[in-house]
DNA sequence: CTGAAAGCGCTAACAC
DNA sequence: GTGTTAGCGCTTTCAG
C-alpha cells in the first residue's frame, strides 16, 4: 500500500545527496545556491520517480506557516454564505492557500469551539461572521496577533477590518423606492438585530422615512430572525393588526418566503395587495408567480475582497482596520404595486 | 502581542515538572499513569492561567494523523452541495474532524492538484464528488492506502465506497407519474451525463418507458450540462423541433430554471402546454407561478452518511465498497397536466 | 556548490 | 508516579 511515502531523506539517501540539498532543489532555490545541473536533475528526477509530495504538516511545524485559513460562517448550506465560500475558496487557492470550513450555525458556543479549535490547529488566519455581538474569543484571538477579518457582519466595538454589504445605502434604496412608488405604510421585517447587517438594513430603512418625512411606527418593525419561520410569524402579526400596511421591505430571502406564505394563507396578493422588497436575490425570483424585487448582494466579490483583505494582512502588508462596503443592486421585477402620483392623501 | 505560545515544554519549565507528565495529564491520561492529584492539580491549573492550546501541528506530525478531511466538490455555491456539505460538517465535528474544503469548479484539473494539495497535507481521508470518469488521481490515491468515499457520483470501474441519492428509482418514480398521468411524449434534460448522477436519472426514465411500453425516441434526450444555459438551449430545441412532446423531466434545478425561461420565451405555460417535473428541490418553487413537482433529494443526509462512512474506514472498522443508495421523495405539486384516462390514443 | 546539525512541539517507548 | 529520550519531516543557519 502506501507508495507514497518519499521524503527528503529518502530521496537525499537514495542519491548520496544530502537532505539540504534536496530540499533546497525541490524549492526551486538551486539558482540561489548555485547547485550544479547534474544535481539538480538527478534529484528532480528522482523527486519525480517516486512522486514526491512533500509533508506540508512537517514544513508548517517548522515555518510557523500553515498556509491554512479558517473560516467560520452560521450556515453553509444558505446559499447568501455558500455563494461568499465560493469567492473565498477561489481566492485562497490562487495564493496557495486552503479553507477550513467550520459551520457555527449560529451559535455563539460553536464559534467559540471553532476558534478554540483552529487557534490549535494554527491557521493563518481567520474569515468569521460572527454568530453573536460580544465575543471575547475573537478579541482575545486579534489580541494574539492573528489576523482576522470579519465578513458579511462587523462588530462595531472591534478594531477589527471587514468586508460587507452596503446594507444601509440598500435599504435606503429599497424603500425609498416603495416610497416614491406611492407607499407610506411600509413594514419591515429583520432578522437577527444585534448583528450588523440586520440593523444597518433597518438603519437605511428608517434613514429613507426620514428622507421623506414619513413617521416610523413601533408596530411596523417585525421578526427578529433571518429565517422562514420568523418571516412568517411577522407577517401574520402585521395582516392581522395592520391592514394600512401596503408594503413590506424584508431583511432576508428566508422572511421573504414566510412572508410569501402567509400572504398567499391569508387570501391576498402581490403586489395588489401587499407589495414586497427583500433582500437577496435568487434567480428563481424571476420565475414566481408575482417576479420579486429583490436586493441583489455582491456575494462572490465580498468572498473574494475578504480574502485578499486578510492574505494582505497575514503578508504584513496592510493592517487596516477598514470597514469595506460593497455595492448592492436593485433589481426590479413586478412585486411593487406603483401608484399614481395623486393616490394618497 | 502573541500571548499564546504556550507550549508543554513552557508548562513544564515554569513548574519543574516533566514534559511527559504535563503530556499525559492534559491528555487526559493521568489515572491511567497514576499521576498524583497534587501534580494533576497544578499542571491544570498552570495550563488554564496561560490558556494552553496543544499545537496540532506537532501533534499530526508526530501521531500521523492530522484529524482533518478533505472536501473536493465542484461548487460549494450551488445549494445542492452546500447542503451536502452542512450534513458532512456537522458530522465531522462530532468526531473531532475538520474539514478542507475545495472547489474543483467541476475541473478535472482543478481535482487533479486538490489531491495533490491535500494528500501534501497529509489528510485522513478525502470525500470526493468526482469531476470525471477517468480520474488516475483517484485510483493512486485509493491505492496509496487514504480512506476515500465518493459522494453524490460513484465512478464504475473503482471499487470505492460511495453514497448517492437512488437516482435510478428517482427518474423511474417521476417518469411512472408523468406517464401514469397520461403523457406519452416525454422528452429528458439531462446533465453531464458521463457522471452517474445523470446517467442513472436517465436510466430510471428509460426503465419507466420500458415499463409502460413507451419507445424510446433519440430526439427526446437534450442537453449535456447541468447548467440553467444547457437546459435553456435544450428546451428551445424541443419546443422547436418536437411539439408531440407534452412534458419534460429535467435532470436538475438549474436545467429547469433554463426550461422555465425557455418555455416563457415560447409564449408556453407551465403546464397547460407543457408540463415539467425536475431534479433538486427548492423550497421557492412552491411559490412558482406554476408550483413544480420535483425530486428532493436528501442532501444533508447523504453527507453525514458519508461522513460516518469515511470515518469508519479511517478507524479500519470498514473498508467496504459500498454503494449505498438514499430515498428520494417526489413532491407533487402544479406543474404535471394530468389527462382523464380516455384522452390518448 | 554542498553538507551537518539544530530544532519546530509533540508522543510514546523505555527507563527507574 | 515521574522522567529521559528519540524521533515525526522539514527548514535553515552555519561551516566549509
Amino acid at each position: 500500500m502506501n507508495k507514497s511515502t518519499a521524503t527528503l531523506k529518502s530521496i537525499s539517501a537514495t542519491l548520496g545527496i544530502s537532505i539540504s540539498t534536496v530540499s533546497r532543489v525541490l524549492n526551486d532555490r538551486a539558482k540561489k545556491y548555485r547547485i550544479s545541473d547534474a544535481t539538480v536533475a538527478k534529484i528532480k528526477k528522482e523527486a519525480d520517480r517516486v512522486s514526491f509530495a512533500p509533508n506540508q504538516i512537517a514544513s508548517a511545524l517548522r515555518s510557523q506557516k500553515t498556509k491554512t485559513i479558517a473560516l467560520v460562517i452560521p450556515d453553509i448550506s444558505n446559499s447568501y454564505f455558500s455563494s461568499m465560500a465560493k469567492g473565498l475558496g477561489i481566492e485562497a487557492r490562487k495564493a496557495g492557500y486552503s479553507l477550513l470550513l467550520f459551520d457555527s450555525l449560529g451559535q455563539e458556543k460553536l464559534e467559540i469551539e471553532a476558534v478554540r479549535l483552529m487557534r490549535s490547529r494554527k491557521v493563518d488566519g481567520f474569515i468569521i461572521a460572527p454568530a453573536s455581538t460580544n465575543g471575547q474569543h475573537i478579541i482575545d484571538l486579534k489580541e494574539s496577533g492573528t489576523p482576522v477579518v470579519f465578513i458579511d457582519r462587523y462588530i462595531k466595538s472591534m478594531a477589527i477590518a471587514s468586508v460587507c454589504s452596503d446594507n444601509v445605502e440598500a435599504a435606503y434604496q429599497a424603500t425609498s423606492y416603495l416610497i416614491t412608488s406611492g407607499h407610506q405604510h411600509i413594514a419591515c421585517i429583520q432578522g437577527l438585530n444585534y448583528l450588523s447587517s440586520s440593523a444597518d438594513r433597518t438603519l437605511g430603512y428608517k434613514k429613507a422615512l426620514a428622507k421623506y418625512h414619513l413617521a416610523e411606527n413601533k408596530s411596523y418593525f417585525l421578526g427578529d430572525d433571518f429565517s422562514h419561520q420568523s418571516g412568517y410569524a411577522a407577517t401574520k402579526i402585521l395582516l392581522e393588526n395592520c391592514p394600512q400596511v401596503t408594503a413590506i421591505l424584508s431583511l432576508s430571502h428566508l422572511n421573504a418566503m414566510g412572508a410569501m406564505q402567509a400572504i398567499k394563507e391569508a387570501g391576498k396578493h402581490i403586489p395588489e395587495d401587499i407589495s414586497l422588497i427583500t433582500f437577496d436575490d435568487d434567480p428563481l425570483f424571476a420565475y414566481l408567480s408575482t417576479p420579486l424585487t429583490s436586493v441583489d448582494q455582491p456575494n462572490e466579490a465580498i468572498g473574494i475582497e475578504t480574502m485578499q483583505l486578510l492574505i494582505a494582512q497575514i503578508n504584513g502588508e496592510s493592517n487596516s482596520t477598514e470597514q469595506k462596503l460593497l455595492k448592492t443592486q436593485l433589481i426590479l421585477r413586478d412585486s411593487v404595486k406603483v401608484f399614481n402620483k395623486d393616490s394618497e392623501a
